[in-house]
DNA sequence: AATGAATGAGTCTTCATTCAT
DNA sequence: GATGAATGAAGACTCATTCAT
């Protein structure tokens, strides 16, 4: 990955987590990167290809991610660790361009990818499971449903509340 | 609102509900709706206008489907009723298709409407005050964030067994 | 057809007769044709489908052209008459124009488009029979060959003497 | 002329060949050839300067081709193997493309070279003479133009039967 | 109200060519 | 000699919008 290469992703990221995918042309990718738009080709092969190639970059990123949790032992924490993602992947600005594009992208693509979130589902039946809930797989399942309401909301609703509910949502799973 | 302006405005609906606002041309929207590409123009003013259309009617529609709830007064009546929203909404093809597209808008607009939600919010919190709740404001803030989810889940997700969650959401909530 | 859409195919006649089809751009047919660019595209599709509606008139042409050799029932007249063919198409420039490119095209689509001169084969044989050759259908094929060297050598060679040549043929052949 | 240089020729003639100079782009042929695009230009200055090359290519190929006819001293082989020249260049695959190659940039740059045919003619001539021909002159233009129309069925026309022509003009000229 | 021809700016993409290594 | 990253101009085509009828 050359430096260009890295600028050109880094440029698209933006653009497209404000504007959309569709909104932003290469051009304005191109300009904002400070290369020449038929660059963008060469390594990309096309607009679709520069898009593959971040989400790509988001499926390791979302690994990363994920690894923190599944690897934790005590369920109280992969539940609390889980509910507090969205709060740790929004406190650097790059971080949240890239996860705010990666549900952009999704509604625009009408994709929502659920296998990547498998190992995490995973995760959290085992951890209700130890806890002793009666219906942990529904319980995960609900659980995710939870994130990407709160998902939704963080990155759409000015007016929203995150820590508010995030703390609501703590106290009732008691982590 | 002549016949040809709702032809129109349904053309939209189901365009920009399957390909999104920007990917779908206005004389594309003029062919299956029909008439000449000019007359969008004469009564939307512009691209942006049919859109403004088209979410105006999202409001009268969510105000209609609020007022069912609203008007409730068994506060378990509240609660079931709003959980059972989404399902309501996506029975009828049309119906479906001018919710998706409600959702896709917010995303690729970046704009949420929460003073749309407001009066169910306010209902949902009465609501789980007269049920006893301890802090019924928050509890209605984490079910519209639910809920939230749930439509994301549903739009996006073909694998998603909307029904499971739902009945095991209602379960948890005693309703 | 429109006056612009004539100007368009006009303009386009000239340029790819000129300049070839993949050397002329839509953008230099537009200013020729003293019309926006877009409007080629509305009608006719593509740049492709610039080039058929061109063919196609050549095919009318053909037609046209031949007509007069095939009523024909004088033998001697059908060779006579197909042997000037070539100069008759040449003296006005916007024809000479029109069937460079019908040969141009040729080319560069490597489509012979035999089917065309079926009728001309036809009539050739018909007044070979009639005029007691031997092997009237081969003599037939071998004129339409010499057609096709007669054209090639006109249309690229300047130093080449048609008239001579024709002359000669037509001495050949006695008419 | 190394091996790098050989291959890019080779790749070159075969897809100007195929699909025409202008539509030919010089990374593909760097692809076919096996060498980076720089190369190409190192080489041969400009894609104009590969055409050039090629051409050159085959100037001194129709000498070697004409060479066996020009020296040949009976009349009437002379007038055979000019007839058979194009079987005679149409056998191996490699040659097929190298002479179609000629004419279709004739074609495309519009040039006939009508001096490269001169040794040819000038055979042909002798030729007619030593038969005793009316105007050996004339007749040696015309079998000129045969064979350039023959070309163009051969190259073009897929339901062309050559042999069937061929053998025909041959009977005509008693070679 | 309604049409559809017409426009011009913009979109993605290709391509010949250059240049540092 | 050889590579391949990089460029800028040009290419075909799309699209929102206007306007005469």
């Amino acid at each position: 990955m050359t430096e260009k290469q890295t600028s050109i992703l880094k440029a698209a990221l933006e653009l497209f987590a404000q504007e959309g995918f569709k909104s932003t042309s290469t051009s304005k990718v191109a300009k904002r990167a400070g290369v020449s738009e038929g660059l963008i080709f060469r390594h990309f092969d096309n607009k679709d290809g520069l898009l593959q190639a971040i989400i790509q970059q988001g499926e390791e990123r979302a690994r990363l991610l994920f690894a923190d949790i599944v690897l934790e032992t005590d369920p109280k924490e992969v539940v609390r660790k889980t509910l507090e993602m969205g709060k740790k992947t929004s406190m650097v600005k790059e971080e949240a361009d890239f996860w705010k594009l990666q549900f952009k992208i999704k509604w625009e693509l009408e994709q929502y990818g659920a296998y990547k979130m498998e190992p995490l589902l995973n995760a959290l039946i085992n951890a209700f499971i130890k806890l002793g809930y009666d219906e942990p797989e529904l319980e995960a399942n609900f659980l995710t449903v939870f994130l990407d309401g709160l998902a939704t909301r963080f990155y759409l609703d000015k007016t929203f509340d995150m820590d508010a509910v995030l703390n609501f949502a703590k106290a009732k799973y008691g982590v």
